[in-house]
DNA sequence: CCTACCGATCGGTAGG
DNA sequence: CCTACCGATCGGTAGG
C-alpha cells in the first residue's frame, strides 16, 4: 500500500545484493512497479534514496538495541545480547551486507553514522565487561572495546558472507545448516575468550 | 615497464575502493596514463579484467600459503600461520577489500574458487586441530572446519573494515594503533577460545 | 598504442 | 503517478 516503504524493500533487497553502483533506479522502480520519474518523485535522487535505506537499517537498530540491554540488565547477560544481536541480521542478512557495502564504498560517511549508533552502546558494553573484570569473572587480559567490536563485525560477515563461505565447511551445502555451525561456534568462540571459566558465569 | 601489470596494479586499487561497478575502464586507464582502446587490447572486456584482478590476489595467497605450512610444521605452529596470514593481508589491504566484494557481488563465483584455493587448506588445519583434540591440547568442543574458517573471516574483515570501524575503538583515531588493538585482541579470542590451557601449548 | 565513433543505458527534468 | 526527452557516460569496436 504504501509507496514510499515499498520502494524502500526492493531498493534495500536490490542494494543489498548487487550494490549500489550495480543496481539503477529503472530496475529499483521495476521492482516496485511504477516507472522511474514516479520514484523520483518520492526520493529526488539515487542518492537520497541510498541514504534512506542506510539510515532505515540503523533507525531499526537502534530501536532494537535498548530493549535488548534493559531486558537483559541481569543475569544471562551475554546470552541475551548475543542472541539479540544475531537475530537481528538473521532475521534480514541484506542488513548486513548494507553494512558491509558501506563499509567498503563509503568509510567516511559509515564511521561517522557508526560513532552516533553503535559506539556508545559498544563503551556501555565494555564498561559491563570491565566491572566484570574486578568481580573475576572476566578475563583481565581483554581488551573490552576491541573485543565487543570483533563480536559484532564476526556476526555481521558469518551472515552476510554465508554464501560464499560456506562451501569451506564440508560436503554440506545446505544454508540453514551452516549458519546453524557458524553461529554455534561463534557463540562458542566469543564465550570461552571472554569468561575465566568457561561455563556460566555467576551472576 | 610492462602496461599489462601496471594495469592490474591500478585496476586492484581502484576496484577495491570504489567496486567493480562504481569503476569506469576510462578511470583505470587514466590512471595508468593510457587510453581506454589500449587498454581494452590487453584485457579485451572489463569483466575479463576483473577476473584478473581476482586471479592474481588468489594466486598470490595460493603461492605463499604452502610455504607457511611447511615452516610451521613443527611447534609454534599457531602464532606462526596467524602471524603468516595477517601479514598478507597487512601488506596490502586491497586483497581483503577484493575479497570481500567478491563474497558479497558474486558468491556463486567466489564460492567455486574458495573450493579450490581455501577449503584445501582449511581442511589440513582443521585436520591438524582434531589431532590436537586427542592430545588433549585443543579444547574438545571446537568446531574445527568452522572456527578455522572464523579466523580466517576474522583477519580478512578487520583490515578490509577498519578504516571505518576503528572509530568505535574511542578516542584514538590513529590508523596503526587501532590495526594493533585489533590485531592483538584477535590473536588472543583465537587462541583462547582454540586451547585447553591459555599459556603456549607444550609441543 | 592511438583517434574516432557506436548503440545502450545512466540519473535526472519538463510538463502535465 | 505518467510520457517524452535531456546530456553525459558507459563498455566496446573499426581501422590504422
Amino acid at each position: 500500500m504504501d509507496v514510499r516503504q515499498s520502494i524502500l524493500e526492493e531498493a534495500t533487497r536490490l542494494f543489498a545484493h548487487k550494490g549500489f553502483d550495480g543496481t539503477s533506479v529503472q530496475e529499483v522502480a521495476e521492482a516496485v512497479g511504477i516507472r522511474k520519474p514516479s520514484l523520483l518523485y518520492h526520493f529526488t535522487s539515487k542518492d537520497e534514496l541510498r541514504q534512506a535505506v542506510l539510515g532505515d537499517v540503523l533507525a531499526r537498530w537502534s530501536d532494537v538495541l535498548p530493549k535488548i540491554f534493559l531486558r537483559a540488565s541481569k543475569d544471562e547477560q551475554f546470552d541475551a545480547l548475543m542472541e539479540a544481536m544475531s537475530s537481528f541480521f538473521v532475521e534480514d542478512p541484506d542488513r548486513a551486507r548494507i553494512i558491509l557495502r558501506e563499509a567498503l564504498d563509503r568509510p567516511d560517511e559509515l564511521r561517522a553514522l557508526l560513532a552516533t549508533h553503535v559506539q556508545p552502546w559498544v563503551e556501555v558494553v565494555a564498561g559491563q565487561l570491565d566491572k566484570g573484570k574486578s568481580r573475576g569473572v572476566v578475563r583481565p587480559e581483554v581488551d573490552t572495546q576491541a573485543y565487543a567490536l570483533h563480536v559484532v563485525a564476526m556476526v555481521v560477515s558469518s551472515i552476510a558472507l554465508l554464501d560464499s563461505v560456506r562451501i569451506v565447511l564440508g560436503g554440506e551445502p545446505d544454508l540453514a545448516t551452516s549458519q546453524k555451525r557458524m553461529m554455534n561456534e561463534l557463540f562458542r568462540v566469543a564465550r570461552t575468550s571472554l569468561y575465566v571459566t568457561s561455563d556460566k558465569p555467576t551472576p
